[in-house]
RNA sequence: GCGCCUGUAGCUCAAGCGGAUAGAGCAUCGGCCUUCUAAGCCGAGGGUUGCAGGUUCGAGUCCUGCCAGGCGCGCCA
């Protein structure tokens, strides 16, 4: 309909100029707005007041002119000319029964554009380190990730979602010698809990897991393992330190199987538990790339020599350097440390190398917000790749809080002390999970409302919308308990007789959800399918108080039920984009 | 100190590329169940869009400065 009415009024520009009415050599984008207020219409212009300069003529006049040459349409009821030269246009009965007539024509489809017919996009999400339960911050990644890619597979994108698994670094090595101590702890060995080792219960559990396996075959005296240690931190020493020389003594006394045991059981455990963790929220993922893939296939080595082919890399104080500055970063960054290993922001280029390769179009890093110092490295990375920056997009997701009864629930995450996402899903539902998380802009703090989450009281808003559409199916059992059917075909032809306010309001509605489809996926923001979908709901709580469906009239209720079938249908397809049920009952 | 993000109703937040009288929900107050689910509906009050300038037909939106909050600035992952 938009592109219509743009057409419409390109058409009548053409014409003005033509006819010398207009300079021919005005340049005219022309843009078509939904006004705020139903008083002027349904869709609104502003070319002439954008006209009135170059044209060096007043705003209206122009409107005047634009409106005398407009071709007439079908789907047009009334163009008026309003205020200081806005165009308004309101849709005609013809085009508000069409809108019905397509929903239930493509159903679930409606408002989707061709698969294809838009750019690829390479959507990366989540990739927390695997050490540990994802927390209530991940979950919002997750929410946003998942949502955002339904919603530009809707919009025509070729959508591939991946998960960066980091099981390659350091926290690596502190997980698999957490769980280590924690297994010699379940064989009877007392060795002191390192400062910066991980705290969870999650540890015991795969400690457990581990001794099951081996027995005893990984335990070693604690006197032996402590013996050449420095002191922790809560001895006077240094707690990375610390961990760096148990990391190192766990090397050499339970040597290459050893350690490989404990390391490959902690991440099979943290994956696992991930995964499954995401895919019950509905956050799923087309790959999930390992780091150390990177290395094994030789991706790293790749990536560096690309580097340096372009010229891009130093030598100083025996390590590699990127000269990333010169691209747009603020400091030059290590990619090959002076030890010879390489750091991990060179497994980012890797990867950030291969993804290019693999996709075409452009790819979106959902970051957690105080990852945003990264912006600048990785753009500058592709740009001493020589790919185009430009093909990099970065979401920012900001952080969640969580408040119970007002007060807000602190948590960090190396104490073991924080909120995981399984026990918030637990509490609150996959459903008001998902909506709560999405319902606010992504790059808006969010405080998450636990108690509201809760609620199955009116103020809950996901219940809202659910209850819309949980409605609309009460009304067709109470149908059939009536003994009575609905004839669609007699529907379709009597949709004239939907006369009602509401019902027009609601057809209006339906007839925007394309557009929201296509500006939510252009902006990124899921959270426009939420309130969206919010105010379908609500439009029809307030048809559904006013008017009666179930009317005697056979022309009439079968139009009526036309009208909610395809209500149900944009309702239960924007429930399904932010991954929330579409329940037939509550 | 430098950089990024955010300040909108009592609270939580919307507001497409600068557009018309800044909108919802919650909370508060007042109404609506003999009739398709009251997890609903109808109505009311509530605003100097952090502050000060600037740009223009028009600014919550763009620019500059200030104030307040969050985050980031490792040969960590």
């Amino acid at each position: 309909m938009r592109a219509h009415i743009e057409e419409l009024i390109n058409q009548a520009l053409g014409y003005l100029k033509r006819d010398g009415q207009l300079p021919r050599e005005l340049d005219s984008e022309v843009q078509i707005d939904r006004p705020r207020d139903p008083e002027h219409g349904d869709y609104a212009c502003n070319i002439a007041l954008l006209l009135a300069r170059p044209a060096k003529m007043k705003p209206r006049a122009i409107a005047e002119l634009i409106v005398s040459k407009l071709p007439a349409s079908k789907r047009v009821a009334e163009v008026t000319v309003a205020g200081p030269g806005f165009l308004n246009f309101v849709a005609s009965e013809h085009h508000l029964r069409s809108v019905v007539r397509e929903v239930l024509a493509s159903d679930a489809r409606f408002g989707h554009l061709p698969p294809g017919s838009q750019p690829d996009i390479l959507a990366e999400y989540v990739s927390a380190n695997p050490t540990g339960p994802l927390h209530v911050g991940h979950g919002r990644g997750a929410a946003y990730g998942a949502s955002l890619s339904a919603i530009l597979k809707a919009a025509g994108h070729r959508v591939h979602r991946e998960y960066y698994v980091n099981d390659h670094g350091r926290q690596m090595d502190i997980l698999a010698v957490s769980v280590w101590l924690r297994y010699l702890e379940l064989c009877g060995e007392a060795v002191p809990f390192p400062d910066n080792g991980y705290r969870g219960e999650y540890i015991y559990d795969i400690a457990r897991s581990v001794r099951n396996r081996h027995g005893d075959d990984l335990r070693h005296p604690a006197r032996t393992i402590g013996a050449d240690l420095p002191a922790d931190e809560k001895d006077g020493g240094d707690k990375e330190i610390y961990i760096d020389a148990l990391i190192a003594t766990a090397r050499r006394m339970l040597g290459e199987s050893g350690y490989e045991a404990c390391f490959q059981a902690a991440l099979e455990a943290m994956l696992a538990d991930i995964r499954e963790d995401l895919e019950e929220f509905g956050a799923v993922f087309d790959r999930w790339f390992s780091e150390r893939e990177l290395d094994l296939n030789g991706a790293l080595e790749r990536a560096i020599e690309r580097l340096e082919a372009g010229g891009w890399l130093y030598t100083e104080n025996g390590a590699r350097w990127f000269r990333s500055s010169e691209l747009g970063d603020d400091k030059d960054r290590v990619v090959v440390r002076e030890n010879g290993r390489t750091t991990y922001f060179a497994s980012d280029i890797a990867y950030l190398l291969d993804k290019l390769e693999r996709c075409p179009g452009t790819l979106i890093y959902i970051f957690g917000a105080d990852h945003h110092g990264y912006v600048p490295r990785l753009k500058a990375a592709a740009r001493g790749l020589g790919e185009d920056p430009d093909r990099l997009e970065f979401q920012l997701v900001q952080f969640a809080i969580l408040y119970r009864e007002g007060k807000q629930i602190s948590m960090s995450t190396r104490s073991g002390q924080f909120t995981t996402l399984r026990r918030l899903r637990e509490e609150v539902g996959n459903d008001a999970a998902r909506y709560f998380y999405i319902m606010r802009s992504h790059e808006q703090h969010l405080d998450f409302d636990l108690d509201l989450a809760t609620s199955h009281a009116n103020e809950n808003p996901v219940f809202y919308v659910q209850y819309a559409h949980a409605r609309i199916f009460s009304i067709f059992r109470q149908l059939e308990g009536r003994g009575m059917k609905h004839n669609s075909a007699i529907g379709d032809a009597a949709l004239k007789h939907l006369a009602e306010k509401q019902e027009r309001k609601l057809m209006q509605a339906m007839g925007r959800w394309p557009e929201i489809i296509e500006s939510s996926a252009r902006r990124r923001s899921p959270h426009d399918i939420a309130h969206y979908v919010h105010e379908l709901a609500g439009l029809f709580h307030t048809y559904y108080n006013a008017t009666p469906i179930l009317v005697e009239n056979d022309d009439l209720r079968n139009a009526r039920l036309n009208l909610i079938v395809a209500v149900r249908s944009v309702l239960a397809a924007g429930l399904g984009i932010l991954g929330v049920n579409a329940p037939e009952q509550m």
